[in-house]
RNA sequence: GCCGAUGUGGCUCAAUUGGCAGAGCAGCUGACUUGUAAUCAGCAGGUUAUCGGUUCGAGUCCGAUCAUCGGCUCCA
């Protein structure tokens, strides 16, 4: 047999040897060794390879499969400890995830000294070191065994395998779990793990099940990889936007007024102004006419819309609905029927179309209270939406123009690279979610598929993630705890148009129904701001900067030059301040280096005479001294091309 | 909505386990008039999230509510 290492090495073997122990022989540690290999790339248990002449990778921890069978060993780890601890625990699942593992339990809840417990008790089984054996059992006796070990949760899991299934178990002293594996040989290779919170977790995901107990859990190979991950995780929280936003004073949230809905201070207000205006402009040039149109509309037009009937929920309701005679409105959700009937106002001919709405738009969506989260995840909001309406053979053009402003949007806020692109489908096992029908829903799904293709956009399908009206482009950006978003979608409509009766008269005079499609171009203001916030630590691009540049006079004698200097940036459009204090020189440029603020302009005797400014930027730390036209000049073009400077100095702690 | 944790000046944290709510930073006032990351002195700031209960006495114990955080479900 010849056994294939990842550094291109082989060696070959005696067939009389099982795959199990060839591995055990070039792992020379056995326990050390993921008991995983890789065939035609898939990944199975060494002890499961029958072919003794298949080519075959063994998996080491170098591989991210070997690392996961590393993890997901830990948690089985978990489960012992806790059923040793908890004898009336019920174990349900215990997969690996991306930096550690989980597992769900049928028990009480968890504290941190709970927690504490169970990991020095883990300590212990590694430390005993027992085997992880692996058997298999016909279907009805994995079911028996599973019963007498009183586990329904492995029971159910086990009736849902398909008839043909192989039921595998891995064993552990007197641990059996029902897995397929792989894992480690031994319980003794697990060097470095920590258990890092408890939580509920619903069985199988769905709200009508009971609540599991889960605990997260973290496991490296190596000590100095699990200290590193623990430190990262303090490093990433002091840019988490919820906590950096709050201290910058960009936002903050008052219990009285209510869960979701932030205020935002002058900074955070002075950011999204910028943003706006830019995106507003830019869609103007692109052909976008705006609307401003109402917060809330009458129940009638929702009925229409349908979001009675699907997003009732989800919106605030005014008024008593039980009540004849009470007029009900409610906050809207979405701008799409509004912009519709800005399109109805007057008949439109094929030669109106493409129509290109746009709007600023303030949207309200009741979300459960325990949903709520920082900006990211608000009850009020604004996005940059926009609706168009196109006749079928401009849908292309029209999507790639969708898709050419989101990604102009994304490349001059320095995002490009940091998002992925889902296209977001319906789910076909519950079409109630959903208006239309199945003929209609492949037809869209398929060419918006060849839409994708056609303009090279690498992009993940999902069902499940649709619009109830169509499918839609999702461009999803991870926040720094690697928490998923979606930031920008655009979205195809083929319903709406006849619900509301949206039609135009074509070149032979005959009345036909547009399509639509649904986007934002940069998001929701609230969001791409916290986004903002997290990939930059707060150190925004100098054009987005709600204070650009900070005058600082050595002293009172001075002052009347910084004035000068801060006229002349104003006249410029530079958002500047002056720092009046009679503070010395090193306590103003450490505050404002603490406020990140890109420039400052030291201005003393020298400068006053000769017209110049010191200047020393978070870019390049001391500039030196130039004029102040120069400078102008500098700093007008940094902020009119909206360049991204590379951050040299960076050092803001506290 | 569900499970869990948390809540003390603007921020970071104390308060000997039920016994006089305190410190640093920030702030304000005054002095200093300063050359590239913290000048000195003084002052002010609190119904301990809110409401209720137990107690001679509650920041501390109990209950409810609100908010924040970590998850689940949901979602831009």
């Amino acid at each position: 047999m010849k056994i294939t290492l990842k550094d291109g090495s082989f060696k070959e073997y005696d067939k009389a040897m099982t795959v199990y122990e060839i591995a055990k022989d070039i792992s020379d540690g056995l326990a050390r060794m993921a008991c995983a290999g890789e065939i035609n790339g898939e990944v199975v248990d060494l002890r499961t390879v029958v072919d003794s002449d298949c080519e075959l990778n063994i998996l080491t921890f170098n591989d991210e499969a070997g690392k996961a069978a590393y993890r997901h060993t830990t948690s089985h780890v978990l489960a012992q400890a806790v059923k040793r601890l908890y004898p009336n625990a019920k174990i349900a699942i215990g997969p690996s995830i991306e930096t550690g593992f989980y597992y769900d339990f049928d028990c009480e809840p968890f504290d941190r000294a709970a927690l504490d417990a169970i990991e020095k008790e883990m300590k212990k089984i590694i430390k005993e070191g027992a085997e992880l054996v692996r058997f298999t059992l016909p279907r009805e006796e994995a079911i028996a065994l599973m019963k007498e070990k009183d586990e329904p949760y492995k029971v159910e899991l086990i009736e849902d395998l398909p008839e043909d299934a192989v039921i595998s178990f891995y064993q552990q002293g007197d641990f059996i779990d029902l897995c397929a594996g792989p894992h480690l040989m031994n319980t003794k290779g697990i060097k470095a793990f920590k258990l890092i919170s408890s939580s509920g977790a619903y069985w199988r995901g769905s709200e009508k099940n009971k609540m599991l107990t889960r605990v997260y859990g973290t496991a490296f190979t190596k000590k100095a990889d699990l200290d590193d991950h623990l430190k990262h995780l303090e490093e990433i929280k002091k840019r988490d936007h919820n906590k950096l936003g709050r201290e910058m004073e960009i936002f903050a949230t008052v219990d009285v007024i209510g869960q979701g809905l932030p205020l935002l201070m002058p900074k955070g207000a002075k950011i999204i102004q910028t943003l706006q205006r830019w995106i507003e402009d830019e869609e103007e040039r692109r052909g976008y006419m705006r609307t401003k149109t109402p917060l809330m509309a009458k129940k009638d037009l929702y009925i229409i819309s349908d979001h009675w009937g699907h997003y009732k929920e989800g919106m605030f309701v005014l008024g008593d609905e039980n009540d004849e005679n009470s007029e009900v409105f409610a906050l809207r959700p979405m701008t799409c029927p509004f912009q519709y009937y800005v399109y109805k106002q007057s008949q439109k001919s094929y030669r109106d179309l493409p129509c290109r709405y746009g709007e600023t738009s303030t949207l309200f969506r009741n979300e459960d209270s325990g949903e709520m989260h920082g900006l990211t995840r608000v009850r009020q909001f604004t996005i940059s939406e926009g609706h168009l309406i196109v006749t079928p053979e401009q849908v292309e053009d029209e999507f790639a123009g969708c898709l050419d402003l989101a990604m102009y949007c994304l490349k001059t806020l320095g995002l490009q690279d940091d998002v992925t692109y889902r296209l977001s489908k319906w789910d076909p096992n519950n079409k109630s979610k959903y208006l239309g029908d199945e003929e209609q829903w492949e037809r869209m799904q398929n060419k918006m598929r060849e839409m994708l293709i056609h303009h090279g956009v690498n992009f993940t399908e999902s069902e499940g993630e649709a619009a109830f009206y169509g499918p839609k482009l999702d461009i999803q950006a991870k926040n720094v705890y690697g928490k998923e978003d979606t930031m920008i979608t655009i979205q195809l409509d083929f319903i709406l148009a006849e619900r509301f009766d949206m039609f135009y008269i074509d070149a032979n005079g005959e009345k036909k129904r547009p399509y639509i499609i649904h986007r934002t171009s940069m998001g929701c203001y609230e969001r791409t701001l916290a986004w903002l916030i997290e990939k930059y630590a707060g150190l925004f691009p100098t054009w987005l900067c709600p204070e650009q540049v900070r005058v600082l006079p050595i002293s009172e004698k001075y002052h009347d030059y910084a004035k000068k200097v801060k006229d002349e940036l104003q006249k410029n459009g530079v958002l500047v301040t002056v720092d009046e204090r009679a503070e010395k020189i090193g306590y103003k440029i450490r505050q404002t280096r603490l406020e990140r603020v890109p420039y400052m302009l030291v201005v003393g005797q020298k400068e006053e005479e000769e017209g110049l400014v010191s200047v020393r930027s978070r870019y390049l730390g001391d500039e030196g001294q130039k004029p102040l036209d120069t400078f102008i000049d500098e700093i007008c073009k940094e902020i009119r091309t909206k360049e991204i400077r590379k951050i040299e100095v960076v050092e803001n702690e506290k």
